[in-house]
Formats: structure tokens, sequence, C-alpha cells
DNA sequence: CTGAAAGCGCTTACAG
DNA sequence: CTGAAAGCGCTTACAG
């Protein structure tokens, strides 16, 4: 292995003046400077980024924070977590993948010095890791948000897309809109703030429709969706569009409602949103689907994170983007009731 | 910032000894390590990470090298990430993600001395970026294989899941079968071993079963899909069963048939190998699929690899395993053709 | 503009 | 069974 020692000696310089050609920490006579670039480039020389991490107690790596039951993750999540690394790597930090589950397991692995910096995915409203995170005193970005606002976050607007979902609809004559949201593990307080954050802004739009709202919630599987669409049909019989907030469920819906007797979108519209547009050309028909930033996002929460940790910015980050709507063929006319 | 220094202080010891209680390598005294382990306690000392891979030199950090122009990285290979990922911390190690496509930045990479070890995707029957791996010096198992079967390599067995899937078709008599592979940008002697191996396995069942064979190569698209149902249609109207080597195509080869009046199961069946299940629920009818053993592979990778680093293991790993059959309702009995 | 030297927080022969 | 010390390969005040 070639280190600092090899070159310097190689450019008849001391390790510190390579040291600061490498890195151009400190002006340097141009001279020397040809003479080491030269020693690097005879020798290959390449710094070693474990000793730079130990000296300049920087590692240039960051950990995403995910939940790791994911057995099923979805397609939004593996966009985001790619586009995650390829920012990270435009700007020379490495992203480590650290699956956990517990809250001591997490503290444990940031206290271990590796990482500079976090990125906490499926933040709930009330999210104990959040805690742990700030206590670890690692800088840090939430995907999704806390009830605390304050934090430095990057998410979907979900207000804005459930709002822009209940437009479209309305513009085809919807006015019973039911909401399917997806079932979780954890207690209602600590439900993904997606979920709630959406379901508000459902709920508010269907007040200013003055309309009663109808809220289903099931499992993010084909059975999930089929078992909203039963529930729909017997609980809320007049409902004519839906807004899925639930991507896993998308296909299952559309099956179930047909299994009723109904088609889509004759009988009932249907958008599904904060998903991909690949998936809603894999449904027949194909779905109007909203689609989440999703790559967006994980380069704009890496970028954002190392804005933190170069101080490049110092207000934490609070960035939001909402869904884009990609017709398909599944909204059409509200049908006409008797 | 607690280091051993201050544990070894508060312990009335050596920071040696309170290494070799850490890392178990060499007996102390039971009372001594009583006492160390105290003083961890009570500081809630954690060992720093970096400084032990600089004096160890082991990083305990494993790349997973992977194409970045994967827009769409389908479902499968989220699944493999994500179960390497858990793998590899189960064991103490840490996965970074290096999205990479030329061989040059992932030289420069793996020169930088930051990971002990990597585990390469979309392995191509010929691929420039072995040559580098092996030149890096740096320990690695592919995902795939290339044409030296010698390397260590983790894949999924193409050759037994497309003969069990022409079995399943032949067992609702089938005989008129054909193939739709995934285009890619490599040029075809660089095409992902995937392919090659399952081609060649297909001809291989073809010749056996006396059928002249019937390979569609397209683009890994709900487009790609329909494009596929049309040229077979044209050029292989014979064709009453399809297994599709393209996930992504799947949902379209079905809506194309269907555009084309063509009924699945009843004028045509269908199996889509090497994808999830969840796919398979998602497409009307449900598909008939051979999932994929990516949760699998993907641990099986991270603790071959692993298992190299720590010499358990000195012969390369070659770890084979065929996809599983998970029957849907694309498949039904061949046409009687008139 | 350049260098000598301390130091980052560990591991690991080597001695005793 | 335990410790003193060198060393991993860099960065970074500090001096000149």
């Amino acid at each position: 292995m070639v280190t600092m020692r090899d070159v310097a000696q190689r450019a008849n310089v001391s390790i510190a003046t390579v040291s600061f050609v490498i890195n151009g920490t400190k002006r340097v006579a141009p001279a020397t400077r040809a003479r080491i670039e030269a020693a690097i480039e005879e020798l290959d020389y390449r710094r070693n980024v474990v000793a730079r991490a130990l000296a300049s107690s920087r590692t240039r790596i960051l950990a995403l924070l995910h939940p790791d039951l994911e057995i099923r993750p979805n397609a939004t999540v593996i966009q985001f977590v790619m586009s995650a690394a390829h920012g990270a790597r435009e700007r020379g930090y490495d992203l480590v993948l650290w699956p956990v589950n517990d809250d001591e397991q997490m503290s444990h692995l940031l206290a271990g010095g590796l990482v500079d910096g976090a990125l906490l995915m499926e933040v709930q409203i009330r999210d104990s890791r959040v805690d742990r995170l700030i206590a670890s005193r690692v800088p840090f970005a939430l995907i999704g948000r806390t009830e605390d606002d304050d934090l430095p976050f990057v998410d979907i607007d979900f207000t804005a897309t459930i709002d822009q979902a209940v437009e479209h609809l309305r513009s085809y004559g919807h006015e019973h809109i039911a909401l399917v949201t997806q079932r979780t593990k954890a207690p209602p307080e600590n439900e993904p703030g997606r979920i709630r954050r959406a379901e508000a802004a459902y709920l508010h739009a269907m007040a200013a429709l003055g309309r009663s709202p109808a809220v289903v919630t099931v499992e993010g599987t084909s059975a999930g969706g089929r078992e909203a669409a039963r529930t729909l049909h017997e609980r809320f019989p007049d409902t004519t569009a839906v807004i899925l907030l639930n991507e896993g469920a998308s296909a299952g819906l559309v099956k179930g409602a047909r299994a009723l007797g109904l088609t889509v979108p004759g009988d009932l519209s249907i958008i599904s949103a904060s998903t991909t547009r690949e998936l809603g050309e894999m449904i027949e028909p194909s779905l109007t689907v909203m689609a989440a930033p999703a790559p967006e996002l994980g380069r704009l929460a890496a970028d954002a994170l190392i804005d933190q940790l170069e101080g490049v910015q110092d207000v934490p980050p609070h960035i939001l983007i909402p869904c884009t709507l990609v017709p398909g063929e599944s909204v059409g006319p509200a049908p006409s009731r008797p």
C-alpha cells in the first residue's frame, strides 16, 4: 500500500505539504505542487479514507436508518434510497444502510462514531427514535415529520397532494370521495406522519365540500385492497371515487371492485396517491396516480444533511414537495345517481 | 467523547487490557474484567469504530456495487439489497451503497480503503468490473456470474428455474412455449449472465421437446410487454404459453395479449420467472410466478463474503438457488388447435 | 511557502 | 495476567 509518506519522499517534501495539495487546504508553490502531483500520479496514490476520518474526526459517512420489518419495501422506498445514495456519493459521502428496529440498537450504532450524520425514514407523529437521534448529537434529517415541525425534515406535501387529488376528482363531478389508508403496527399516536396529515387534509376537504368523510384503513397488500373494496361497498355505498394512500393495496382495490361487479372508472374512479407511475401502468385499467417525488427527495435529503454538516446551511431544512398527478384511465365522470 | 483511556483510568488498568476485554482477544483476570466492565457501563463507553478500523486495518464495511442507471430498480433488487444489509449488520458489518457506472470510479472507490469487501450486482457474462475488482485485491462476491465459474458467486439457478417453468407448462399440455427476455444497453457479449443462461436452458428444453424456439427481447416496461405480445402474435402465432424473464414487462404482456383479443390463460398461458409473488398478485388475472430467492441470496452473499474475510471459509462460495413456483391464475390447459 | 510534531483512538506484538 | 509503547495513515495548529 502506498501512503502519503511515500509520496512525500518521492516529491521531496513533508507529508504535511502533500496533505495540503490533496485537500487544497493551504496554498503551495506551483512547482512544489507539480512535483507532488506527479508523484501521486506515478505512484497511483490514493489517500486512505479511514486515516483521514480519524485524523479529521469526520468520516464522510451518512447512515440511512430504516425499519427492518419492511419485508416488502415499496417502489417509492427504493427510489428514495437509491437517489439518496447517489446524492451522497456525488458530494463525496458514503451512505450506509442501517436496518434498525429498536431504539437501543440505533443509539448503539450512532455512538460508534462511524457516521457524521443520519437520515431517518418512516418517521412517525411521535417518534422515540427522533429523541434518540437528538440525544446522540449526530446531525440528522428526517424523511417525514413528527409533530414538531422545527426539526430538519424533507417530506412529501401530503396536504397539497390530497387537495389536488380531490380537486381532480371534483372536476369529474365526484363528491362522494373515500380515502383508503394503510394499517400499521404502530399505535395510533405513533402512526406515520403521512397518514395523519393526509387524513387531516382529506377531512378538511370533505368538510369544505359538505360531505361526510369515508375513511377505510387496510393492510398494504392485494388482500388489503380487496378488503377495502368490500368495506367501502358495505359501509359507504354512495362512494363514487377513492383516493388511495396505500401503494400496496392499489391493485387489490381494483380487483375487489371488479369482483363486486363495479367497473373502473364507470362506477368507481380511483387515484393512487404517493406511488410510482410504473405501478399505475401495471394495473388494468391503468391507474391515475400521484407520483411520489421520491427520487427528488432522496437527493434533497442527502444534500440538506451534507449542507448542515459542512456548515453551508445553518437553518434546519424544511422541504416539502407534493406528488405529481399522472392521469391514467381510472378516473371518469361521476355516475349519475338515480 | 469518552475514550478507552477514560475507561482504563477509571478501572486502574492500561488501555491494552481494556481492549482485551472488549474484544475478548486475551484472557483477563475475572476481577480485572469486572472492574473494566463496570467502568464501561458507568461511563457508557462505546469503542470508536474508525480508530479500531485504522489500528486493525479492517473496517468491517462492505460495499454493494450496483449500476446507477437503474431508474426503476425492480422489487427483486430491493429485496436483495435490504437482506444483504441486514445480513451484514447481524455479523457486525456495515453495508455502503456504491452506485457506479464507470470502472474508473469503481477502482477509485475501492482503492480508498473504506471497505473490506465488495458485492457486485448485475454481473455480465464478460464484465470488466470484475477484472477491476480482482485487480483491486479487495475480496468480493458476485451476484450473478461471468463466464468464469471459478470466482466466488451467489446466483439464481436460471437453468433449474426455466426447466421447472417448462415442465409446469408441459404438464398443462403446452408445447409451443415462447421466452420473453429483457433488452439491455449492453452489447450481446456483455449481456447479463441471467439472460444468457436462461436462454440456453430454454433452447435446450425446446430442442428436447422437438419444438423450434421463439425468443423475443423487449424493454423491461409495460410498453415492452405490449410489444412482446404483438411480436409473438405476428412472428410466432402458434405460441400457447410464454415464460417471461422480464419482471417489468409482465403486466404489459397481459395487457397486450388482451388488446389482441387473446384471453389469459384461455389462449395464452403466462409464467413470469424471477420476480416476486407480490407482482403476481397485482396483475389480473393473478400471474403464476417463479419467485426469486432474492431475500435468501442477499443474506447468503453477505455471509459468504464475510466468511471469506474472516477466514471461516477458504474455498470461494458457489451458491445457486432456483426460483420457487407460485401458481396463480395465468396458466391453464393448452388450447386445442384446429 | 514549508516542515516537524502532536494527535485522532484504537490494536497488537513484545516484555515481564 | 498486565503494561509500556509502537504504529495504523492521515490532519492540523504552530513555528519559522
